[in-house]
RNA sequence: GCCCCCGUUGUGUAGUGGCCUAGCACGCCGCCCUCUCAAGGCGGUAGCGCCGGUUCGAAUCCGGUCGGGGGUACCA
């Protein structure tokens, strides 16, 4: 299938602001950016808030939060606007009301006096008697009378959509051309009894109001697209949107551990945390673009702006994939290495204030020993959270200066202890503090001195400057911490 | 039950009838490098769900089957 649209490209994402953003509308937010940003298009953010019970400011925030951090940006939708506003469904219930009624006087859509109980009655019985379920049609061609008898019975009616009775066909962007039946896609309802319009008539109204041209979404939404186009050859008819119908394209899944679809209750379905462990946007994008595209057969590290140029839609695999933290790390780790030392710098500043490690504004001493010691951890963080530990005993005030415990009590035994002695006093009596000299004095004294093997002559050490077995490199971390601060750990190392 | 979707190593993918004794990446294992950990280099492990058919030739096409998932709501 050609990736080519003719018309001007109008995608969305339209996430319900309720609980915590799911790793799944990453996907599909950035494949609907990328297929935007990639055929010039425009990319609307929708928030689907109709279900006022389960709204929440907070998720709200949540979801703005998590597309700045991301930085896929929309072209209109909160905070930017548009010409399609209010972008809020919270803010429509006009419009829904009144595409509702002409709906009903249209025709296309009629009053069902059916309650819970008799639907499902009605559908056991057709399900034991190998009927196909779901509405049989029981309120389409009601009589003034009957209508009058139930509204006397103080019933409310529902507006259920009447579907044409012909089979449906459509070309899916991802998974090729799909018909459905007339029997498996009954009347369904539109608007509930009390009023509040549903997300079976939000959803396509919105998109046909914005001129959505492309919807991609997940796949779970796959059975419900027959119902939506015949919805949308209603509104064609009753003049609303501007008549044509989008594709529609339906991603995979993001399935967590086994077969299962990563729930909402899952720590590893939270976007936002995420970042909060220290992940690039970049890094995770990156990633999971990778859940269900692969940009070449023989890479899978590359950036936002490669993605765009190269994207494609119809290259979309239909498989279910499932989400692997280590890919994903591995990914950050790349991306972490692609960074440049100012770059990186910045980034990991937020973290290292979150640790209590630097003020709102590191001091100048703080800046440069950064500046510094980031070239020499770049390519050992696979996270930005990482520099807290392997920076930290830079950082730190030698009153709060503490080693890992394990660590110490492995490498600063009786024998470490003297390993640090004799490291205090080579170093002690040194003229010029940097790497080369470090290096030099410690081999001698300890290599050639103590007769060790090198792991085991800098592990005590490297556990008595930086208080980890794990560390930056050890004479580089030396000359940074500086004569003084060095020889107090070295001193320190002896009592503990 | 019925409808729809999906099925390549542990994981993500490449593969659209011969370039496939199936490529790449992550993982895992081993080796090299090495002051730790990484990074880097080298090597290894493991896959076309199954059965038929079409064809000179099938991971690729067709049929069936099995397995997984979704739907079957006055949820989204």
């Amino acid at each position: 299938m050609t990736d080519a649209p003719a018309s001007p490209v109008r995608v969305r994402m339209a996430p319900s602001p309720t609980g915590s953003p799911h790793v799944g509308l990453v996907r599909t937010a950035l494949y609907n950016w990328a297929f935007a940003r990639h055929h010039g298009g425009t990319f609307v953010f929708r928030i689907e808030d109709t279900d006022v019970a389960r709204n929440t400011q907070e998720s709200y925030d949540n979801l703005l939060d998590l597309f700045h951090w991301l930085g896929l940006t929309w072209d209109e939708g909160p905070e930017v606007g548009g010409d399609h506003g209010p972008y809020l469904q919270s803010e429509r219930f006009g419009i829904y009301a009144d595409v509702a009624a002409r709906l009903h006087e249209s025709g296309r859509a009629y009053h069902c006096y059916c309650s819970a109980e008799e639907l499902d009655e009605r559908n056991q019985k057709a399900r034991s008697e190998g009927r196909a379920p779901g509405y049989d049609g029981h309120c389409r061609a009601l009589t003034a009378e009957q209508v009058a008898a139930y509204e006397a019975e103080g019933r409310r009616p529902a507006l259920r959509f009447r579907m044409p009775g012909r089979a449906i066909t459509f070309t899916d962007l991802v998974r090729g051309d799909i018909t459905f039946q007339p029997e498996h896609v009954p009347d369904y309802v539109l608007v509930r009894a009390s009023g509040d319009p549903l997300y079976t008539l939000v959803n396509p109204v919105d998109d046909a109001l914005m001129e959505i041209t492309h919807v991609l979404r997940g796949e779970d939404l796959l059975s419900s697209t027959p119902r939506q186009i015949a919805l949308y050859d209603a509104l064609a008819e009753i003049g609303v949107g501007n008549g044509r119908t989008p594709l529609f394209g339906h991603l995979p899944y993001v399935m967590g551990q086994g077969n299962k679809k990563l729930s909402k209750r899952d720590p590893e379905a939270n976007a936002l945390g995420y970042r909060d462990a220290g992940f690039l946007p970049e890094g995770l994008l990156n990633y999971m673009a990778l859940l269900g595209w692969a940009i070449a057969e023989d890479r899978d590290v590359f950036t936002l702006e490669e993605m765009v140029q190269a994207f494609e839609i119809g290259r979309v695999n239909p498989n279910p994939a499932r989400f692997d933290l280590k890919k994903c790390e591995a990914i950050n780790a790349a991306h972490m290495r692609l960074l440049s030392a100012d770059e990186l710098y910045q980034r990991v500043l937020p973290y290292l204030r979150r640790a209590g490690l630097v003020g709102d504004e590191p001091t100048p001493e703080q800046q440069a020993l950064l500046r510094s010691a980031i070239p020499l951890v770049q390519e050992r963080m696979g996270k930005l959270t990482e520099a807290v530990d392997m920076l930290g005993f830079l950082l730190v005030d030698e009153a709060s200066f503490e080693r890992d415990p394990a660590d110490a009590a492995k490498l600063l035994d009786e024998n470490g202890r003297g390993v640090a002695k004799a490291a205090h006093d080579a170093l002690a009596e040194l003229g010029t503090w940097d790497t080369a000299a470090i290096d030099e004095a410690l081999r001698e004294a300890l290599v050639e001195g103590l007769g060790l093997k090198p792991r085991n002559a800098f592990g005590p050490v490297r556990v008595a400057i930086t208080g980890r077995r794990v560390s930056p490199p050890l004479f580089e971390s030396l000359e940074l911490l500086g004569r003084e601060r060095s020889l107090a750990r070295l001193a320190s190392a002896q009592q503990s």
